[in-house]
DNA sequence: CAGTATCCTGCAGGATACTG
DNA sequence: CAGTATCCTGCAGGATACTG
């Protein structure tokens, strides 16, 4: 386990809980823009999700990293767990108000980043072809 | 160089130029969201800024990461190098109108995050708190 | 079903030295 | 000044096995 799920105690108040504190909203955006954050909210956009679900809906995640990332995200205030007991146990995951806030600015940006994708590509091309004097 | 800065040989149609054709918007966004990307588009807000002002401005950002972070964002279409000649060389970077767009939207991200800094670090403190059953 | 625990590896990215 | 080239290491994150 890397992300801290637990209060702090003596020893573990080393150079990434200084880090937190002094810039707390980078890790927050690192979790938002992270690797599967980003998927991550966006496939509780439109639904609530059991944890099975949002592991075939997020594609290529495995168990360790969805279940890193939902803590991650929840413990930021994103994202809700809400377990109802039983067996089988059933594990519901939604956004938060925040979350869904942060998740649409997260899609106006990929939107706009997609709506240049032609202009995105020329560039690369641009870029690739070009003569190295 | 992790990055193709040219263009593939055969040898190089790899997994990764596959993802590249498969999803091209999503390296786009890690180019912008990852580690120094969002830093580096951030200090050309105001400024066009030369290579090692903008190292002084990307706090921790060393050289090979900025160079490879700048080719990056060049190849994409969002910062524009500009080359003048002479002796000591005098390289400037800025950047294109869609450069400052993308910005402009983690901007947003970045600042309603910000915003609502307090919730979050509200919500972590629940959950760090939180009785452990 | 909804996870946690362990082990392992590739590679992002830092440090250092060098160049036109 | 504006980079590139090499070498090296920590750790993100995958694979696998196990559990309430």
């Amino acid at each position: 386990m890397t992300l801290p799920t637990a209060a702090p105690t003596a020893e573990s108040i080393d150079a990434f809980d200084v880090f937190e504190r002094t810039c707390p909203s980078r890790t927050t955006l690192e979790h938002v823009t992270g690797r599967w954050g980003g998927l991550t909210l966006g496939a509780l956009r439109e639904d609530t999700l059991r944890f099975n679900e949002l592991r075939r809906r997020v594609d290529g995640v495995s168990e360790k990293m969805l279940s890193q990332t939902l803590h991650a995200l929840e413990r930021d205030g994103l994202v809700i767990r809400d377990a109802h007991p039983g067996n089988p146990p059933r594990v519901e995951y939604r956004l938060t108000p925040l979350g869904a806030e942060v998740s649409a600015r997260l899609l106006d940006l990929i939107t706009l980043l997609e709506h240049h994708m032609p202009d995105v590509l020329a560039a690369r091309h641009a870029y690739d072809t070009r003569p190295t004097p």
